[in-house]
DNA sequence: GTTCCGCATGAATCGATAG
DNA sequence: ACTATCGATTCATGCGGAA
C-alpha cells in the first residue's frame, strides 16, 4: 500500500506506526494549541498538554530522515493572566527525547485578533521551532533568498506604510548603515524572523497559517520529491504547498471532515498542475547541498 | 544615604541588599548573556547561567514594588549548533521562585543585515519577558499607542453618517457592532512585537540596545517620578532613558570603567535637561491605573 | 481594466455570571 | 473553591461588488 500522496484519517499516532524508520525529508505541523479548536479535536487542557504531544514527537522523530527537519508552529496561551508553560517544557521533554532543538523563526502576524484588556497587548506572534536529529541536517538557503529589490520590500514596503511611521526609526537607520554590502548583490539571505499575515478571508476553509508559510520552509528544509509530513493536516495547507512545489506529501487528521476539506483542495490543485504543467518540473531549481 | 538617582558599582547582589523591600516601581535589564563579558562578569557558562542569575532575581522581587514590573532582556546562544535551554530553565525557576511569567515581547531588530551561516539565518530578534509579582500591575497603555494604520485613513473616515451610527444592525461581526468607536481615532494599541533598529552610530560605547527600548517600556510601566532600576546597567543605556523620560534611575555595575561611562552619560543628559526644562514635568500625562 | 469601498473573519483574553 | 459559558473589547486583511 502506497503511504504516499495521501490524506489518512487517524491519530497520527497511530497512523504512523505503519510508516517506516527514517523515511520522511520534512515535517511541517501546526497542532491543535492548548484548548483551542475544541470543536474539532477536543480541546486538550494546557496542563496535560505536553503529556499529550509527545508520544507523538516520539513518531515523528522516528519517521524523520536523520537529515531531516521538523518544524513545529506553537503558541502558548495566557491562562490566569499568566503565560502557561507548556511549550517551554515541550521543547525541554522533546530533547531528552532524543531531538535537538535548532532554532527558533519568529512569525509576526499583523493582523493578529483585535481585543483589549488591562495587562496586555495584542498577541501578534508564534513560534515557529525548528527541531533535528543531528547536528547536520539538509538545508538549501539558496531557495529562500530574497532579491535585493524584495529584500528592500520585505524590510519596507512589506512592513507597510503605517509600521514605517510607526518605529520612528531615524530614517535610513540601519539601513543606510551598512547598503554598499548589497549593492550589486542580486539576492540576500532572509533573516529568522518572518512577517506574514494570517489567512481570514477565505470562506471555504478557515487555515492556521497561510500557504506561504509551509511554503517557505519546503523550499528551505527540502528537494523537489522529497516526502513532507503534516500530522496535524487541517484543512490541508501543508499539502497544497507541498504539491505546488513538487514535493510528495503525506497528511493526516483525526477529523473526517478535515480530511475530506483536505482532499478537496489537494486533488483541486493537482488537476490544475497536471492540466498546466505537464512535465514535473521542480519548483526550487535553486536549492543545492 | 541616598540610593537613587545614582550610578553603584558592585554585584548587584551585593548593592541590592541595601536596597529596602518594595521600592522600585520598574526593573528593566540586559543582563550579560552566558559567556558574554568574561572580562567583567567572569564569563558566566551556560550551564551555570540560571544558577548565577536566581539569587540576583530574588533580590530584584524583593526590592520591586508588588504593582511593578520587571523586564528582562535575554537571548540563548547557540551551544554544538544547537540553541540552549537556559533561558526556559530561567523562566521555570523565576516561577518557582514566585514571579509570574506575564508576557513575551519580541523585539525584531529591524536593521539586522542578513548573514551567512551554513545552518541558520541571522538571528534578527530578541526576547523580552515580563515578570510580575502580582496579577494586577500598573501598565499605562496609552502612553506607547502608535498611529493608526492605512485601513481606517483610508476608509473610516469616509464612512457615511448612518454607517456611523449603526450600532445594533449587525448581529455578531465585530463590526457592525460599534463602529463609532473608531471614527476620529488616530491612535491604536501596540501588539507585543516591537520593530526598532539596533543603534549603530554609537561612538564611544557599544550600548547593546537603542535607548528608544526602555524608553518604550518605561512609558508603558512607570509614570513621571518613579523609579526606574537596571542592575546591570552597562554603557547607562537604562538610565539615559530614565532621565529622559523624568523617571529616577538607579543603575549597578560590577565595572568600573561601564560605571564611569554611564556616570558620563547620564551627568551629560541631566544638564541637557537642567538647562532646557527646568520644571520637572510629567512627560506621560495620560497614563491611567 | 483600475480603483474604491463594504464587509466578514480571525489559534484572543478578561471579567462576570451561572452551575 | 473550581469549572463552564457568555459578552465585550478590537484592528488588519483579502475578497467581491460597485464606481
Amino acid at each position: 500500500m502506497n503511504l504516499v500522496n495521501q490524506i489518512i484519517q487517524g491519530d497520527c499516532l497511530d497512523v504512523l506506526q505503519q510508516f517506516p524508520d527514517n523515511s520522511i525529508d520534512f515535517i511541517f505541523t501546526s497542532p491543535p494549541y492548548a484548548d483551542q479548536r475544541k470543536k474539532t479535536y477536543g480541546g486538550v487542557k494546557p496542563d496535560e498538554y505536553v503529556g499529550w504531544f509527545l508520544p507523538r514527537s516520539e513518531q515523528f522523530l522516528r519517521v524523520l530522515k536523520p537529515t531531516g527537519t521538523f518544524v513545529l508552529n506553537i503558541k502558548e496561551r495566557a491562562v490566569n493572566g499568566e503565560r502557561h508553560i507548556y511549550v517551554l517544557e515541550l521543547i525541554m521533554k522533546m530533547r531528552e527525547q532524543g531531538w535537538r532543538w535548532t532554532e527558533e523563526f519568529i512569525w509576526h502576524k499583523k493582523n493578529s485578533y483585535p481585543g483589549k484588556w488591562p495587562n496586555r497587548f495584542r498577541d501578534s506572534w508564534e513560534r515557529l521551532l525548528q527541531f533535528n536529529k543531528q547536528k547536520k541536517f539538509n538545508m538549501y538557503q539558496e531557495a529562500v533568498m530574497v532579491p535585493v529589490g524584495d529584500w528592500a520590500k520585505d524590510r519596507l514596503t512589506k512592513l507597510s506604510e503605517t509600521d514605517k511611521t510607526r518605529d520612528e526609526s531615524k530614517v535610513g537607520s540601519g539601513f543606510g548603515k551598512n547598503i554598499s554590502n548589497w549593492v550589486g548583490r542580486e539576492k540576500v539571505y532572509p533573516t529568522n524572523v518572518i512577517h506574514m499575515a494570517t489567512e481570514c478571508g477565505n470562506k471555504n476553509h478557515s487555515a492556521a497559517f497561510p500557504v506561504d508559510l509551509p511554503s517557505w520552509f519546503i523550499n528551505l528544509f527540502t528537494r523537489s520529491g522529497d516526502v513532507v509530513l503534516d500530522p496535524f493536516i487541517g484543512s490541508g495547507t501543508t499539502a497544497v504547498a507541498a504539491i505546488k512545489l513538487s514535493r510528495k506529501y503525506v497528511g493526516i487528521d483525526v477529523s473526517e471532515e478535515f480530511c475530506n476539506l483536505s482532499r478537496e483542495r489537494t486533488s483541486g490543485i493537482q488537476m490544475q498542475f497536471l492540466a498546466v504543467e505537464p512535465k514535473s518540473e521542480a519548483y526550487n531549481s535553486n536549492g543545492s547541498a
